[in-house]
This record gives C-alpha cells, structure tokens and sequence, in this order.
DNA sequence: TTTGGGTGCGCAATCGTTTGCGCGGCATCT
DNA sequence: AGATGCCGCGCAAACGATTGCGCACCCAAA
C-alpha cells in the first residue's frame, strides 16, 4: 500500500458512487438511508480503515462543542508526586472520554505562559495546572478564562486567582501526624518546612501547631526550621540534634527531608524511633526503601488528579457554571512504620 | 466580558471594515498591506488577545503538513523510569515546536487499541510507544502506518513490527555491572530478571553471561532467577542465601529487586557488601534512600525520550524516509555505591 | 491620451465533516 | 383522481484560516 493517508468521506463517496452526506449519515447511524447503503458503507469504511476527523468535527463545532482534549501543566513530570496526579489525570480524562496534552513549566514562568499560547493554539477545552514557583503575573491564566477555557489548579493554587481547585487536607494530614509523635511520647517536635508563603507549608504548620496545642504544648519557635530536601536537611540536622534542648521528634514537609534527618540521625548514633521519632509526608516510593521504614502521611495524587478532571469536565460541560468555583479537598491518611514508636 | 470565546479573523475583519484576507495578511506579515492596516489590525488583535485556530490551519493543510502533536502511549505514566522518560519527551518535543498527546495502556491491549484509535481521530503527526505486556497483535499499529502516522518504539519494542526504535544499551550495562561485583572479589553471582521472553531480559542475561566468561567464570543455571519484584525477592532470597553453594552476589534487574534482595540478607545476618554483593538496574529515588546505598546501573529515561522524539520528529518532517527504521541505543553507567567493595 | 507597472486589497476555493432544507418517487387515504 | 405523507437521498452552507488570481487605483513614461 503506497496510498499512506487516510481516505475521507469523499474517497468513500466517490467510491461507491453516493454523496458524501448520505456517507455520514449511514456512518453515524443518523438519518434515513437504506440498510443496503448502510451496509455496504460501513463495510467499505471498515475494509479501508476510515477514521473520522476530530479536526474537522470540532472546527465545525468549535461554538458549540468543543474538543475532548484537556491541558495539563506541571512544574515536572519526573516526580513522584505529580507523576501519580498525572496518572490519575489520565485515567479518569480517558474513562470520561477525554484526552490530554501535557506540558511541564519546570517552574518557569515564561514557558508557563508558552504553554497556555499554545493551549488556546490548540484549541483544549480546559486546563488542569499546577503553577511555577516564580509566577507572580496571572495574565496568561486571565486569557484563557477570557476564551472560555475553564481552569482548574491543583497543589500549587494560584492565589491570584478565585478558580476551581483540589488539594490535599494538609492541615489535617499534620494535625494527626503531630497527635500521633505526641501520643506516642513525644515531647518536643521539630518542624521542616518550606517557605511560608506556599499555602501547603502554611497549611502544615497550623495543623502541627495545633495538634500541639490539643495536648497542652506549643509550638516552639526555635524548632521551626525552613528546610525542604534532603541535601539541606543533612547539613541542618546534626546542628538541631546536637542542642542541649534538642527535639525528640520530626515532622518533615515530605519523605525526602524526612529520610536526610533519619540517615543524620542514625550517622551521629540515635536510635530511631527510639531516640528520635520522624514523620515524612507524600509516602512515595522511597517510603518504604529506607530502614526503619518511614512513617509519613499519605497523599494520593491519583485522586488529587482525578478529582481535578472531575471538576473540569463538569465546567466544560457546563454543568457547573464558568463564575462558580468549586473546591475540593483529598483526604490524607497517617502511615505509622518504623521511624515512629508504635502505640 | 461576558464573550467568553476567542475571537476569529472574521470578527476583526468585521470590526475594522476590512477583508477576512487582508486580516490574514497583515497578521502573518505575508502579502502586500500598507504598514498603516498591518498596525491597525495587529493592534486589535493584540487587544482582543486573538489566537489563530490551529484546528482550522491543521484541517485546511493535513494532506501537506499534518498538525504539531505527538502521541505518547505507556504502559503507566506513575513509575519510576515511564516518567523520566516522559518528562525528556516532554522536553525535547517541546524545544522542536511540538505538543504531546498522552495516554497510559495500563497493560492492557484492548486499551492500547482505542487509545491508537483516538490517536487517529485526533490526527496526531506521529506516535512514540512501548507496547503493554499482553499485546500480541500488532493490527493497530500498522493501521497507524498505513495512515501515514509515523511509529518509534521505546523501552519494549514490538518484536512483531520493524519500526525505529530508541533502547538502552542493557547488555552493556549488565556486562560492566558483574565485571565490577567479579572484579572486586565475587565468585558466584546471582541473576533475578523478567521472563525471557523479553529483550530486555534477554539482553540484560546475555551480558551477564558473557561478563563471567570473559572472567573465566561460567554462568550457573542454578544461580538464574525469574524474580523481578521485591515482594518476590522477598520470598525466594532466604532459601537462595541458606544453600550450601549460596551466591556471593546478586545481579537484580531493577532497584526494586535489588532492595528486597539486601534488606532480606540483613534481616538474615550478612553484612553487605563484606559477604554478599547487590546490584541494581535503573538508579531511581530509591536506590539513594536505602542503606546502604545501591550499586546500580544508570538508565536515563530521560535520554531515551529525546531520542525518541528526535527520531520520530526526523520521519514526520520527513528527513527519514518512512520505510527506513532507525535504532538508537543510550548508554548506560555503572554507579558504584555502598551494596558493593570497593575496588 | 494610451500603455505599463506597481500597490493595496477582495473574491472564492479549499481542507473534512455535519445538518437544515428540499426534491422526487411511491404508497395510502379520501 | 387528487391530496397527503413518508422514504431515500443530495444540495449547500457552515466552522476558521490560507492563498492564487484578479480588480481597481495611482503614477509615470511614451
């Protein structure tokens, strides 16, 4: 076969010798054609394997109904976190009878806003983003709205912007883990964070700080520290737990921190958790590799994505209006393993 | 505003009394308008923040220049070694003026045939693929080919199709890998791998084999596992390590392996690497998180997903002839970490 | 005054599909 | 026999952008 394109209506109609209209009509079963035509359409469509054109359907639509095909943004693909948001983004889009085209920013504002160009360019019908750490001007994201291209943010939420949104209950995820080091004797916890201009890292500090609160503490300021990986966590470490008041306890903005303070700690000859109890937070893949295994809070980007296409499909659909927003909340879960003592 | 869809050429045509045609010119700059209408035109466009309708161009050109989009099919995008694949396709298609469809087949063939057919639906100019375990049939690949839709395979390669393809050099990796754990001392290495069937593993064995030949050592048929998981690894490793003739060494075919291999010696009282050796294969999150940390070959996903789309974007712009298949090999590294002596 | 060339712009067709409307033929009812 | 209705199908417009062709105008040269 050196024909390498696919045949349109036309090829078919020519072919067999009727119109092009009666040719759509007997492939979408609309309309009042005969069943010999029906047949003998269908058949050659099927012998010559005919597709229709999305393109055409849609550019004919576009005022009506608009292209199954969602844009997904993200600062990057190759993380654990947002790779599972991302499987789970495609999962549900495709169940729904939708597809994605994804883009990453990698946390840079002038691609985030080469992406949305080439979002409106490509015509999506919605926008499931996670925006850059250096974004500050939303202008993009007013353009796409101003098209009428719902948005829906999810981790990262834009709070220039009053929009649709999922995140993960991080305020609860903290407060029970913070119950749990104290419940389990703890006394003094020492919090790692990331700046605190991220909701995410504001939201985490309530729930520690409160969780202290429940059991008479509270939250000592010399114990709140701005360290959000493993490279830093490393050089902070031996530092905090070489003080004379020196806190029996971590709570890690995520796993990553949390396995630099347990390898410091084991380094300089704590017994985790019998010394030193330590709280992750993402339970990702390296959860479970490192020895004791990590306690850390659970947080499923599966739903996190999920729950986004939900969302978004249903402002495309317009069944929930383009003004309203709706906002959504995952559910975290506490994973107790071997850096915390047992109950 | 309450126009909550973009604006067309014919609205600004209409708007400032001109042609549809003169719009088009002064916008792309083509054809002969006075400098006086170019900035008029290019002035409201810019106001009204009008963005060109690809669709339109894509439908009006698909028999000459199919649009910028690829299709990307995986298995599943939340793993390890998918997503950095995914995040280097992303990337250099990116840099080549492309956008990328995606979809996870989730191993299913029935899954991996709709989503070929809504590839073709959606006109994507080209598709990069690794096929899902159960797929023995190959028909909607070749309907892809006969539409004219340029295919590259990654990673698992379709043995039934002679397409270009992008793998990494696993023979190799895996031959360097045992010379290292035979150089530092091992006399009998372990190989837990994947079903022969798969080139991967085959190739992945074959290294293997020929690394201990080329020692004067022969590869034991007794020593060959099919264990690729660390569940498994968890299981068979203590009767592995309680022979009499037990290995001093373990080749596994991916971290994950490798870990449950080296916990389970732990757990059973060898020091490693002082009485038993462990290598892994990909270097992902968790090969740095276990203790110690793993040797492992390096497998850069990333790598793999730029070649695949240069080599796909070179048949779509028709550089390489359809007909002609082109295969890329990434190299692989050995990294030298704390489950292995040193030299 | 005619010819010629250049400039600024519009007409209309094209890509592939869907769909409102209408046309001719046949059967049925009055 | 004339009126009415249904059936099977085709015409043509529409979606938004690009482009070959040609028209009208102006200015200069003959």
């Amino acid at each position: 076969m050196s024909g390498s394109t696919t045949i349109t209506m036309r090829d078919i109609a020519a072919a067999l010798g009727v119109s092009v209209t009666t040719v759509s009509r007997a492939l979408q079963g609309t309309g009042r054609i005969s069943e010999e035509q029906v047949e003998k359409i269908r058949a050659y469509a099927r012998e010559h394997n005919y597709f229709p054109n999305e393109l055409a359907g849609s550019l004919r639509l576009s005022r009506r109904a608009p292209q199954r095909v969602i844009g997904v943004i993200m600062p990057q693909i190759a993380h654990y976190y947002f790779s599972t948001i991302l499987s789970g983004i495609e999962d549900e889009a495709s169940r729904q009878g939708y597809r994605i085209m994804v883009a990453q920013s990698d946390e840079s504002y002038e691609r985030e806003v080469r992406i949305c160009q080439s979002f409106l360019k490509n015509r999506v019908c919605g926008v499931i983003v996670s925006q850059a750490k250096d974004t500050r001007c939303y202008d993009h994201f007013l353009h796409l709205q101003q098209a009428g291209v719902p948005l829906v943010f999810y981790d990262r939420i834009c709070t220039g912007l009053n929009t649709s949104r999922v995140v993960v209950d991080d305020y609860h995820g903290a407060f029970v883990a913070v119950s749990h080091l104290v419940d389990t004797g703890c006394r003094r916890v020492a919090f790692y964070g990331s700046p605190m201009q991220l909701e995410i890292s504001k939201n985490r500090y309530n729930g520690y700080r409160d969780a202290l609160a429940q059991h008479g503490l509270h939250a000592d300021d010399s114990l709140k520290f701005e360290c959000d990986n493993r490279a830093d966590a490393e050089l902070l470490t031996p530092e905090v737990l070489q003080r004379a008041d020196r806190p029996d306890a971590f709570f890690a903005v995520n796993d990553d921190t949390a396995i630099g303070i347990l390898y410091t700690a084991k380094r300089l000859g704590f017994h985790v958790p019998a010394d030193v109890s330590i709280c992750g937070f993402t339970n990702g893949e390296r959860a479970i590799a490192c020895e004791p295994m990590l306690t850390t809070v659970e947080q499923r980007g599966d739903k996190v994505g999920r729950e986004a296409v939900d969302v978004l499909v249903a402002h495309v659909e317009q069944r929930i209006p383009p003004d309203k927003v709706e906002r959504r909340v995952v559910k975290t879960r506490l994973i107790v393993r071997g850096t915390t003592r047992g109950e």
